[in-house]
DNA sequence: ATATCTGTATGATTCAAATCATATTAATTA
DNA sequence: TAATTAATATGATTTGAATCATACAGATAT
C-alpha cells in the first residue's frame, strides 16, 4: 500500500476534516500530496459552463493529488464527503525522496498505472451509447476488480455518464429482465 | 523525453512494422514495453459485444504499454497505423533497472501523471451531453496543451464519443456560427 | 492510371436518453 | 424527535444524437 511506503519514508502528519470542507481547491498551488486514512473524498472539477463533475471518489487507503506531483496547480478540488482523516505529505519533500527511493517511486508508479487502466476502462464504457450495454459493461468491469466500492446509485450514474433518472430506469429494466440482482444499492450481475 | 532515458539506461533495439501489423495484441503476456520512434500506432480494445474502440493514438516519441508494466497481460492491442519504427525494451530488464534508477522511474512517473490528467480530461469531456459543448470543451483542452495532434476528424469524433456524422455536422454548425475556424482537418477556436 | 478503400459530407428518420416534474423514502442535521 | 436535505423512483415530453443511406473526394494500393 502506497501510504505505508510514504509513511515509512516521510513520516506522517495528518489532518481531520468534516464533510463539506475542502482538502484543496482547483487552481491552488500544489504544496502537498494526500492520503485518505478514513472517510471519503470527492475529487471534483468545476467546468466553465455546467455543473461540477466528479472526477474520482477516494476511499480510505487511496492517495489523492498524486497526479499533481509534477504540476504547479491542482487541476481539481477535493471535497470531503464523509468526515475524514487525511495524511499530508509535502510535495517538495516527496519529490526529493523520490530521487533516492526507487521503492517509493515504483510504488507510486504502480498506483498510477492502475489509475490509467481504470480511466481507460471508464472511457471505454462512456463510448457505449446504449444505456443497458453501458451499465452491463460497467458491472462486468467492477466485477473483475472485485473491490466492493460503495457508491450511491446517483454517483454511479454520474461516473458512467448517464442521467440518474436514466440509470434508475435502466437497472430496473435489467432487474426485471433478470440480468442483474439488486439488494439496496448493491448491484450484481446474473450468470 | 522518456525514450532518451530508456535508451540511456537500457540501450535500444528497434523493429520496423508496416501498416496493419500488430505490435502486440490484447491478452498476450507482457514481455516488452515500446516507444514509437517514427510512424503512428493505435491502441485498440476489443469490446465483447461491439466494435473495437480506440484507446489512444501514439505518435513519434510516445511510449506505449507503460501502463502494462505491472500487468501480466496486455489489456489492449497495438495496431500500426502508419508504417512505424518502434523501440523495444524488455519489461523484465526495465523493471530491474527501475529498482536502481530513480531518474528513469521519475521520468516514467511523470509521463503517467500526464496520461492520468489527459484521461480525466477526456472523461470530463465525455460527460458533456450536448455535442456542441463537448466539441468546444475538447478544443479548449487541446488548445491549452498546445501539441498539434494530427487526427482525422473521424478519429476525433471517436475520441470524444460522438458518431462521425454528428461530429461533422457539429463542426459545420460551429463554423457557420463563427465559433470555430477550419482549414481542412485543422480546427481552431475563435476568440 | 485504375481500382479500392477510407474519410468527409449531408439528408431522412428513428429512438432512446435527457429534461422537467413530482412523489416517496432514506439519511443527516438541528 | 422533528426538520431538512439528499437519494431513489417513475411519469410525461422533448430533443438531439444515433442510425441508415448515399455521394463524393482523397488517399493507398495494384
Amino acid at each position: 500500500m502506497l501510504i505505508d511506503d510514504l509513511h515509512d519514508t516521510l513520516g506522517s502528519k495528518s489532518i481531520r476534516l468534516k464533510k463539506g470542507e475542502y482538502v484543496f481547491t482547483q487552481g491552488q498551488s500544489v504544496e502537498n500530496i494526500f492520503c485518505v486514512i478514513q472517510g471519503r473524498v470527492r475529487l471534483m472539477r468545476q467546468t466553465i459552463e455546467g455543473a461540477p463533475i466528479v472526477i474520482h471518489v477516494a476511499f480510505a487507503g487511496e492517495s489523492i493529488a498524486e497526479a499533481s506531483l509534477f504540476s504547479e496547480k491542482y487541476h481539481c478540488s477535493a471535497l470531503v464527503d464523509i468526515g475524514a482523516e487525511i495524511a499530508v505529505f509535502s510535495k517538495k519533500t516527496l519529490l526529493n525522496r523520490l530521487q533516492t527511493s526507487p521503492k517509493l517511486t515504483l510504488s507510486l508508479l504502480q498506483q498510477m498505472t492502475i489509475s490509467v487502466r481504470d480511466l481507460r476502462m471508464l472511457n471505454e464504457i462512456k463510448s457505449i451509447y446504449s444505456a443497458q450495454e453501458r451499465v452491463l459493461t460497467f458491472l462486468r468491469a467492477e466485477f473483475k476488480q472485485e473491490q466492493e466500492l460503495d457508491l450511491s446509485l446517483k454517483d454511479i450514474a454520474q461516473k458512467i455518464g448517464l442521467s440518474h433518472e436514466a440509470f434508475y430506469r435502466t437497472i430496473k429494466t435489467l432487474e426485471t429482465e433478470g440480468r442483474i440482482c439488486r439488494s439496496g444499492r448493491h448491484l450484481e450481475l446474473v450468470d
